[in-house]
DNA sequence: TTCGTTGCAAATGTTTTGCACCTGA
DNA sequence: TCAGGTGCAAAACATTTGCAACGAA
């Protein structure tokens, strides 16, 4: 059912620049990056192949709903915290939430699978410069 | 520095529209329903209000992803699930989860105000009817 | 009168897609 | 060889915005 992946080398190179950024870029920004090594790219291969990445859960795609999707190269399980003022994607180093999906299940008839969960606020930064 | 508000006939039939439905229409549902009241009535204004009610919190905006997102009149707190096969939006009964954001606070430097879960999975329908 | 609100249309920003060519297996 | 991948450009979408006219206070 799924499909056959072929080798590429553009895929692979965005993969590892994934790899190397913890700061969760946005597909433009990845794309002006990948132009390093493939000035002939296209914003379309790059869009094409994030989405496929994160289908099979190579990267994670995070979607905060101010401007563009961001994309993250860490697949372990953790959160993600954005800042109100200057708009920071940061990884959160936390114990995990997972029993939140036992709580909600307790009064839902259908099947939960999983969750995602973004906290919102001030930046270390943010909160000290005012 | 909030500015003054002035009453708005659209405003509020868009606040009373929302205040019936359940399902959490998008911009545009809420657009072709609030026709019948107003058939001038106009895109654009649509979007305004809505993000104007949704700054003052009278109606909440719900970023999945996939899509326009979508609005609720209900400003309660409580969570969402998505099922993914139907993208069926569904308001969850669920006890608080606030305690989440204790556990982000423990190893974290900035300020956290608050946060936003989604659930997924299959709905009731989408779980029974193969 | 004042200033927020509206309708309309154009513009913006992000993401997707059709198509002919290229390339890995 | 051949199905998947790519580059390019156009299209699709969702949302925002400039502007002149309108309407609530």
């Amino acid at each position: 059912m799924s499909r056959t992946l072929k080798f590429s080398r553009q895929r692979e190179s965005i993969k590892s620049f994934l790899a190397t950024r913890h700061d969760h870029p946005t597909a433009d920004t990845v794309y002006i990056n990948i132009k390093d090594q493939f000035p002939n790219i296209s914003l379309g291969t790059v869009y094409r192949n994030l989405a496929l990445l994160s289908e099979i859960g190579e990267i994670t795609k995070i979607t905060i709903g101010d401007g563009a999707d961001r994309f993250d190269g860490a697949v372990h399980p953790h959160n993600h915290f954005i800042c109100r003022n200057c708009h920071k994607v940061i990884d959160l180093k936390m114990d995990s939430i997972d029993h939140i999906n036992e709580i909600a299940r307790k009064d839902f008839s259908g099947t939960i699978e999983k969750h995602v969960a973004y906290f919102f606020g001030l930046c270390e930064d943010c909160t000290t410069k005012p």
